[in-house]
DNA sequence: TTGTATGCGTTATCAC
DNA sequence: GTGATAACGCATACAA
């Protein structure tokens, strides 16, 4: 049952079946329900969305172009949140959602998959190489997300000031006397473990995590800490799986050089630090203070409560999502974090 | 640039460029070799996935359907792992996947939304409704998860047995003073709270929580308790907001009538219930016995760690998503979980 | 092995 | 307010 049948079928033309469904303004009300009520009596279930996008050159899809697998993105707390706020502001405009992740098999917008039928791309936490970024279809829009795209519209948080203030936070609550940080893909070749001093770093266009490291080091020497002296771990991905085994190499040094104070770049990180320290006897505040960032909701479900940064991943997902439809304007813009002060580190 | 300017520009026919990028073995791979470079040299991109899905019919997209709204889906742990494994799937084979939720303020599959472009629907966690069924394109093919749509495949888990097993344990483990279950959606009316005896339940067929229930059941009455003694809450949706009160009002009942053993129907409601616990001193497992089910990561990456049932919801997401691209044989296939014993419930 | 012709189901531009 | 007609970009039977 398509449009032209139903034209035929009622004797009208087949530009009126198509203004009935799609610009009620243009015929006479009467006629337009006439056709609605012969549409659904014959089982012609509106105009077929394969045809229409080929002929109006937009399909109602958004792309999500994500960093991480899809497997890694749907489980994090922070990329599902994003995500989520995405969907939200999509399903409200009548869009729907794709996924896609730059690690996938095929290369993830190959001209004729379906991924080019996208009509935008929201490109979250990564800098798509030129390649992919050629390879988007020419009338598409696009929002980045965490990173510039030059040219594009982007949407950031304060990552540094974000750092410093809760970084101040800990060292002013109480002085620590081994401050350290577990940053998160930071250096410059995969590392999982300690950062030695020679160790090459990604440059900031490169990292995020690399400004949250300014803001950490700006509020440490503030304190009197030697920012190069304060001991510094990398973690290449940020889940339990492969936190916890550079956390453990931590918690298991001498009680007379272990941290007691930990300053880490995501929840997760935090997180898995206090299970394993709870698992070792080791006392949260007391014998070791942790920061996280993120302000998941698995930090603030809990006892105790998670020391944190909170970023509202999902206020960014819908940003970025208005942004791609074109209700918000398409600028540069930059979100505010909140400092929450939990148990870990009061 | 399209595949006929291209032809043209070749002196070559468009049926030949066609097969160039879909028919490899239709021409000689000296010509298909030298349109590809050519079609690269010319910023030709590949068929257009808009006219290629109009033409074929197809458009390599597998939509999810979802019971709850994106927003729950994706922040929730079961779901989220599900989907990953839909995702991994889809990926592999070259497709994409695109997010629906049957609580989309559209109807999700309004004939001429992108939602219809989808090849197949996996349709997760709900009963479709006759008039969603009929509003599914044609000639889409559906897989059913975790219920059953008559006339389609589908995949399920083991929810009688599987909670049979984690009770028994429960029970056999040490004989508890005032075991207690904690519902999911199990009443016909709304309710977040005691499940008075006179309370209605919903059908067999309308949740997947009442096999879990009968499950339960078994094991009680084989250890001598009178099931419909036995206090049960029901929780009306499977996060932390919602669940919280409602663990908070048992576990702040007198010492005398609080429950020793709380049979959860999922980690949420379980990981909810250890916190409130931690938090009011309450000692889990002396005090407190806790069993959940899924076996979420959350449940096994902290202390205690939560005895509980794992279902593999990644395996499930990949089955489903195997199933709908006719990989695997469409039957009705079972999923079998396992009993996980944690700290929890030793 | 290659080319020609047709139609997939729409929407947009015109005339009427 | 309505109706004919021409694209949209491609895939495929069929002819060469």
């Amino acid at each position: 049952m398509t449009l032209k049948d139903l034209a035929r079928e009622m004797g009208v033309s087949t530009a009126t079946i198509s203004n009935a469904f799609n610009r009620p303004d243009q015929l006479s009300p009467a006629l337009r329900e006439r056709i609605l009520d012969e549409a659904k009596r014959l089982g012609y279930r509106g105009p077929d969305a394969k045809a229409r996008s080929l002929r109006t050159g937009r399909s109602r899809i958004i792309a999500v172009l994500l960093a991480e697998s899809l497997t890694y993105s749907l489980n994090d707390a922070v990329s599902s949140e994003f995500l989520s706020g995405v969907a939200e502001v999509l399903d409200a405009q009548g869009h729907t959602l794709l996924l896609l992740s730059a690690r996938q098999a095929q290369s993830p917008i190959s001209g004729s998959g379906s991924a080019s039928m996208a009509d935008g791309f929201i490109v979250y936490g990564l800098i798509p190489t030129s390649e992919l970024l050629d390879s988007l279809p020419v009338q598409a829009s696009l929002v980045a997300v965490d990173f510039n795209v030059a040219g594009y519209p982007s949407v950031h948080i304060d990552n540094e000031p974000a750092c410093y203030a809760i970084a101040r936070h800990a060292l002013q609550a109480r002085r620590p006397k081994r401050p350290a940080i577990i940053n998160l893909r930071l250096t410059a070749e995969p590392c999982n473990g300690y950062i030695t001093p020679d160790q090459a770093l990604l440059p900031a266009d490169r990292t995020i995590t690399r400004a949250r490291l300014v803001g950490f080091n700006r509020a440490l020497a503030e304190h009197g800490f030697e920012t190069e002296r304060v001991p510094k771990w990398n973690v290449e991905e940020n889940t339990f799986d492969v936190c916890a085994p550079v956390i453990e190499s931590i918690l298991d040094l001498p009680d007379e050089e272990r941290p007691d104070l930990l300053l880490c770049m995501s929840d997760r990180l935090a997180l898995t630090a206090l299970t394993l320290a709870e698992q070792r006897g080791i006392r949260v505040p007391e014998d070791l203070r942790l920061t996280g960032f993120d302000g998941i909701a698995e930090g603030q479900y809990r006892a105790p409560r998670l020391t944190t940064v909170c970023q509202e991943s999902h206020a960014k997902g819908r940003l970025a999502a208005r942004m791609i439809l074109g209700l918000d304007e398409p600028h540069a813009k930059m979100l505010h974090t909140e400092l929450l002060v939990g148990d870990t580190c009061p």
